[in-house]
DNA sequence: TGTACATCAGTGAACGCGCGTTCACTGATGTAC
DNA sequence: TGTACATCAGTGAACGCGCGTTCACTGATGTAC
């Protein structure tokens, strides 16, 4: 096998990306992948690795970035996809687990993230989840599903769903992706957690 | 240095199981730690490790016991001193988070064994969160502020606000122990959350 | 369009080190009679 | 109460292995003139 050297632009660096996601899919945990680990499962020489990154945080850092684009592009879905008011809560649940069985292992990295070693991807996921509720505070200020509240209200509403969302996904990624019980008991669960919640927005008072 | 062997039965285990904790407080993630470094945070021959675990998942279930006795400690303490209704979430919150302060370290472990490597040690911090909530349910209907909930509905809401508690449980060990202005502005956070959710439940009416 | 050169992304060999684990040994403690 | 023996929890030496990282090298691609 004639093998070429420099196929794609990026495409190293991509294999290795996805090495270390495939790793944490099979259930390893982020903190605990070496470097070889990740070149070997790439197909890779461990030497390529130092091509594209620094240390296995700077590739974590990278895997954030790109999660932020997974998480605008199940944003953009949602928008497009839940139309009536009635549905929002059921339809963006069933969304948000769409896109976590589909991308099961870059919310496995995000759900390990969340309290890894890493300070600096802890921080990245973080500001993610921040973004993601203020622009769900954004929609629903458009949708006028909020008049009632304050800004500051709104956005601690939005930032308690989206953390009982993100708390839904351990469990989702806890589950075998075939066992549609498991998963459809976690969906009603979230669901009713949201509801829960905006029912709260709904009768709440500032207080002071 | 006269070296006595076989101090105290159970001495070395603690020990080990101790500096585990040490290195877990100190920023290490629990996934990443390998035997010999736990073996010289405690000032013991590796060898030593075998006497007591079988390996590193061994230690974590063992310590996961222990976050159990933590946890129910806890929870004694709240319930003798949570004395008006009008002030349990507040007084709880407080008492939350002191207990996190007093016992950073186990629950940094518990943070980080919910979405780390051991399935076992998943199921066992997941079991103990369910404990808790079903427990504060019991509490809740014991003092007749849930009379219009169903039991499913209770334990739902009690689900909802250990959850959030446990989110805000990362907020909180991100942040330096000392940085008492974060500390206040997690804590009225928290608050915040746990309101919106009874606020919630006492507005709710369960569907069908 | 052609040539010369810089840059870039891959390679294989090699390093020293710390890892998990096994082993045979030691001496203190617990137990049977 | 004393003696003999089993068990237990510690020890140090040793193993082979995989780790992170450095190095010099290679050849393809991009750029200047």
């Amino acid at each position: 096998m004639a093998e070429k050297q420099r196929r794609k632009p990026g495409e190293t660096r991509e294999k290795l990306m996805n090495a270390a996601l495939t790793l944490v899919g099979k259930g390893r945990h982020f903190a605990s992948l070496g470097i070889r680990e990740v070149t070997r499962q790439a197909g890779v020489v461990p030497t390529s690795f130092y091509r594209h990154f620094r240390n296995m945080d700077d590739l974590g850092l990278q895997l954030v970035d790109e999660l932020g684009l997974v998480l605008r592009r199940m944003m953009r879905e949602a928008r497009a996809n839940v139309l009536q008011a009635d549905k929002l809560i059921e339809e963006s649940v069933a969304i948000f687990i769409s896109h976590a069985q589909a991308n099961r292992s870059f919310f496995l990295f995000m759900a390990q993230g969340l309290t890894g070693e890493s300070r600096a991807v802890q921080e990245g996921i973080r500001s993610e989840m921040r973004f993601f509720a203020s622009e769900l505070a954004n929609d629903l200020r458009r949708l006028r599903l909020a008049e009632h509240l304050t800004d500051q209200d709104l956005v601690m509403t939005c930032d308690l769903a989206v953390r009982s969302v993100a708390f839904s996904l351990t469990d989702l990624l806890g589950v075998s992706p075939e066992d549609d019980y498991q998963i459809e008991q976690i969906r009603k669960r979230t669901t009713r957690f949201l509801q829960l919640i905006f029912v709260g927005a709904a009768n709440w008072k500032s207080p002071g």
